[in-house]
DNA sequence: AGGAAGAGTGAGAACCGTTGTCAAATCGTG
DNA sequence: CACGATTTGACAACGGTTCTCACTCTTCCT
C-alpha cells in the first residue's frame, strides 16, 4: 500500500487549476497561472506536483516539439490526442486498431514490453479561415 | 537554389559514421563515437551537422522520453520506428492502416492539415534475459 | 489540545542538453 | 597562390528541469 500524499494548499491549488484548463500547458505556464490567481506556489512544487499527478494518471504528460513537457487533465485509461496546433484544443481519441497493430508489429520483430506514443496534430475547424 | 554545403573533413566524418550506425544515437554519443575513431569534431559542429542532415532528410530525428534528440540514417519516405530502449536498435515500420485511421479520426473531428507522430518502444530479443 | 515525526515546501544553486559567439582555420574559386 | 566567404571549435550563455536543505505544515498519537 502506497502512502497517500498529504493534503496541502499547494497540491489543492494545482489540482483545481488543472480541472479548469482544457488544453496542454507547460509547468511554467501553470506556475504563472497560479500566480495570476493569487495562489502562489513555488516552481519546484509545481514541477513535483505535476509529476506526481502524472504518475498517478490524473494528468497526461506529453513533450512538445521544442522539448517542454506539457500537462493536461485527462480521462483515465489509454488514449491518444488530436491537438490543434493553433489553439491547443485537444480531443481525446481511442484507437483499438492502432493498439493491436503496434502490438503485432512489435511481436513480429521480437520486441517485448511495448509502449508507444501517438499524437495527431492539425488545425481545428474554428482555427481555419 | 540553395547553396551546397562545403565538403569538410568534419561533415564527411559525421556522414560516414551515420552510415555505419543502425540505431538512434544522441548528438553527444555521436560526438564520443567520433573521438573513439580519432576523428575529432567539435561538439557544436556535431550538433550543427546533424541538424543540417535532418533538414535535408538524410537522417531522421526523434525525441527520446528524457528529452534528448536522437538521430539515425533512414530510408526516405514516411515511416515509423520500432526502437529498442536498451540498445537503440531500430526497425522501420510502415502502417497504412494507422495512416488511414489518423486521417479519418482527424476529419471526423473537423481537423485539417494533419500530421502525426508515432513511435513504438520496446526491448528487442537480444536485450532480453 | 499538545507535541513529536517526518513529509512537503521554496529560494536558489546545480544540472544538462542545446544554441550562440567570435576569432581563427579552412574551403574552393578566381 | 590569394582572397573572401564559410565553417569550425572552445567557451559562454540559455532554458527547462531537478536538486538541496533549512524551514513549515500535516498528520498522527496520546
Amino acid at each position: 500500500m502506497v502512502e497517500a500524499p498529504r493534503n496541502t494548499r499547494q497540491r489543492r491549488a494545482v489540482a483545481e487549476l488543472m480541472e479548469d484548463l482544457d488544453g496542454f500547458r507547460s509547468a511554467q505556464q501553470i506556475h504563472a497561472l497560479l500566480e495570476s490567481r493569487d495562489q502562489n506556489v513555488g516552481l519546484s512544487t509545481v514541477y513535483r506536483t505535476l509529476q506526481a499527478l502524472a504518475d498517478a494518471d490524473e494528468v497526461d504528460a506529453l513533450r512538445s516539439d521544442d522539448g517542454e513537457t506539457l500537462y493536461r487533465r485527462c480521462s483515465r485509461g489509454h488514449h491518444h490526442h488530436l491537438v490543434c496546433r493553433d489553439c491547443g484544443r485537444t480531443v481525446e481519441v481511442e484507437g483499438p486498431t492502432v493498439e493491436r497493430w503496434a502490438d503485432r508489429v512489435a511481436e513480429e520483430n521480437g520486441f517485448a514490453d511495448i509502449s508507444h506514443t501517438l499524437e495527431i496534430f492539425g488545425t481545428c475547424a474554428s482555427c481555419r479561415p
